[in-house]
DNA sequence: AGCACGCCGACT
DNA sequence: GTCGGCGTGCTC
């Protein structure tokens, strides 16, 4: 591909921010030819709009006639945004995840840089400050802790990898000191002068993780998510990409950020769904990364305690190289684990009283508790238990959750939000009931259980503000708080030194769940929440309250641990050929009418079944069937799963194959996009 | 996705 | 008689 135009006759390949995946033709601006190179920002008229575009490749010729061409408006940067490497990831994340190739490099930008404004974007100078200081060991801050043997194998083989690209799967205990591991590995990327960016799963584990880099490193440190203003990102963005920040901390969006000199690529909690965009362009950070790691020739580093089935399978067959952390760091010790089978026991707010006997215990010994529930909100269901009535969703195909405290019904797929009925709705009876349990309400049972002690809870909806989230960990962590109930989001990275007991309740319905990875995502739940104990001197205590005490993969994780579990859904999985055993692509479409989604994935699918006439057996399709929630917000929704056992296969014929679906008299009612690689059927 | 054009219902 | 509903079609 040539870099400058041609001189006769130019035509610019232009990347337009709209959901189409093609490319659109322009004439470039008289004599300023030479000035333009590919990846630069343009302004162009598109319909009666003007949009920024980026400049994607240069030829003589257009399929369509010279006149129809327009002209260029504007040329917006002075030198192209993006570097090479990031110029092809961008190219590359489009074509495997089949985005929109303009989408994919507007994601790719700051909000800052796609609006129109012509006026060139200046690097903010005011941050002048030296590119990279070198580290004076005198100066070190508080002393970096001492390391353990496994410690020091896996920076020592990681920086001897400092200049090619390896993909490391640092698989560590929780506990076992990963972040020490991340601070040596940016150090030694700091002292050869190059840059680190490191990828955390959500905006809430960004603070503590930068505080641990700043009291180590007397270098800027840039964050990038999308909690900044875009002003704030801009510059941080440009500040990565002029190599003003050494290291660049963000989440999943960061990973297309430019950086001048990259020395080194990190991304912690690699099993963690969020780093999958889950709209739009649809692709995943952790792959993406490791494309670019290739394409920088740089070392990545993926890190977890609970590795994802994929990542653990890259291992097996060679393409990862594992580096384990088996022993907690200094004097944490594990913790022990018990079942308790909840059959036929009476439970008060979910718990069961040998439960509450233990947190009994546990409170009398200043230790602190810790109650994971997935499930916020006071109860799941409201029931008339005089006609069987229950309150749903109007526009889903779900129940509305009591919320207590604000007094309403409220459905937890779309907006929707009533008042408390007094009476039932159908036969008028007086007050229907709450069935089952949701964190709002063991918390009150709580509170009437234990009513001198603080009680904190961690879910949406207790953490809406920004900074809250920190604020409630700090108050368990300073001690001012003896219980702490939450959902998933407290599985999540903090350290809790003086929690001794962990309670897991009501996570049985993962163990039958329709979803193939639910088993996969409830073992690393359980191994998560079980690490926040035992971490200080004082040994950690997990209860899990079952009805299914015995099953095979329950008892596989309570008592042989992650690694093991890990082991057997990986033999499951590769007997029926799932994931990561084939590879998978899920059309989802919606539509108003009840059957127009089915029918329009219905032809997509005889096109592809036309397609693979010629390679029977590759392709296997399944469905169209409705979405596990048939009814969202209001529109009916289904989806085609593709599966295949040869990934390029699968692309190449997908990507062709929709590029004709895009004319078919449905797309127009049918809201549709294709998954590459999906996480979750829903 | 926008944003037009275009053809049918309740309003000054 | 018109304002505006959202169906259909196009964007170099």
């Amino acid at each position: 591909m040539k870099i400058h135009p041609p001189v006769i006759h130019p035509i610019l390949r232009v990347a337009v921010p709209v959901p189409l995946r093609r490319l659109f033709d322009y004439l470039p601006l008289e004599a300023r030819e030479e000035m333009l190179v590919l990846g630069m920002r343009v302004l162009v008229p598109f319909g009666r709009q003007q949009k920024v575009g980026i400049v994607v490749g240069f030829s003589e010729h257009s399929e369509l006639p010279r006149e129809k061409l327009k002209r260029i408006s504007a040329i917006l940067d002075p030198e192209p945004l993006f570097p090479p490497t990031i110029f092809q990831l961008i190219q590359w994340s489009s074509r495997y995840y089949q985005g929109a190739i303009g989408e994919v490099f507007e994601s790719a930008l700051p909000n800052y840089l796609r609006k129109k404004t012509s006026a060139s974007p200046k690097t903010p100078k005011k941050t002048p400050k030296p590119v990279i200081e070198t580290q004076d060991p005198n100066t070190l801050p508080p002393t970096p802790p001492e390391l353990n043997t496994q410690q020091q194998q896996a920076i020592d083989t990681l920086v001897k990898y400092f200049g090619q690209f390896k993909t490391f799967l640092l698989d560590g205990v929780t506990g076992s000191g990963k972040t020490e591991v991340y601070l040596r590995v940016v150090e030694q990327a700091l002292a050869q002068g190059k840059q680190a960016l490191i990828l955390v799963p959500e905006i809430g584990l960004t603070p503590q993780l930068l505080k641990r880099f700043q009291e180590r490193f007397p270098v800027p440190i840039a964050v990038l998510n999308s909690s900044l203003t875009p002003k704030k990102r801009f510059e941080n963005w440009e500040m990565a990409r002029t190599g003003a920040a050494a290291i660049v901390i963000g989440t999943r969006l960061a990973v297309f950020v430019p950086l001048l000199n990259p020395g080194v690529f990190i991304l912690d909690e690699e099993h963690d769904s969020s780093f999958k965009q889950q709209e739009g362009f649809r692709y995943h950070a952790r792959d993406v990364m490791i494309m670019r790691a290739s394409l920088e020739h740089c070392p990545v580093v993926l890190g977890s305690a609970t590795p994802s089935l994929e990542s653990l399978h890259n291992v097996t067959v060679g393409k990862f190289h594992s580096l384990k952390l088996p022993n907690r760091a200094g004097q944490g010790t594990f913790p022990t684990l018990q079942v308790l089978d909840i059959r036929h026991k009476k439970l008060e707010g979910g718990l069961s009283s040998q439960l509450i006997g233990q947190i009994k215990e546990h409170i009398s010994n200043k230790g602190q508790v810790l109650l994971f529930l997935n499930r916020r909100g006071y109860s799941p269901v409201l029931m008339c238990f005089e006609c069987g009535w229950v309150a749903n969703c109007q526009n889903c195909d779900a129940k509305m959750t009591l919320h207590f405290h604000s007094k309403k019904l409220l459905c937890h797929h779309c907006e929707m939000s009533l008042p408390l009925p007094t009476a039932c709705p159908n036969c008028n009876h007086e007050n229907p009931k709450p069935v089952g349990v949701g964190t709002e309400k063991l918390e009150n049972v709580l509170k009437e259980h234990f009513p001198t002690l603080n009680i904190a809870r961690i879910d949406r909806d207790t953490t809406r503000k920004k900074g809250s989230l920190q604020t409630a960990f700090d108050r368990v962590q300073e001690g001012e708080a003896e219980i702490l109930i939450g959902t998933q989001m407290i599985a999540k990275g903090h350290h809790l030194p003086q929690v001794t007991l962990v309670g897991i309740l009501d996570i049985d319905h993962a163990l039958f769940s329709t979803d193939f990875r639910s088993i996969e995502k409830m073992g690393q739940l359980i191994t998560q929440v079980a690490g926040r104990t035992g971490r200080a001197e004082r040994p950690g205590h997990v209860v899990l309250q079952t009805c299914h005490p015995e099953h095979p993969l329950l008892k596989k994780i309570l008592e042989e641990g992650y690694q093991n579990f890990a082991a057997s859904l990986l033999a499951e999985r590769h007997s029926i050929h799932l994931p990561p055993y084939s590879h998978q692509a899920l059309i989802r479409a919606e539509s108003k009418q009840p059957n127009q989604a089915l029918d329009f994935l219905a032809s997509i699918k005889n096109a592809l079944q036309n397609l693979s006439q010629t390679k029977p057996n590759v392709l296997h399709i399944s469905g169209p069937i409705p979405a596990p929630m048939e009814r969202r917000l209001g529109k009916h929704r289904a989806q085609l799963l593709l599966q295949s056992s040869e990934r390029t296969y699968l692309q190449k014929h997908l990507g062709e194959t929709l590029d004709r679906f895009t004319t078919h008299p449905l797309s127009s009612s049918v809201r549709w996009s294709l998954d590459v690689d999906p996480i979750d059927l829903y």
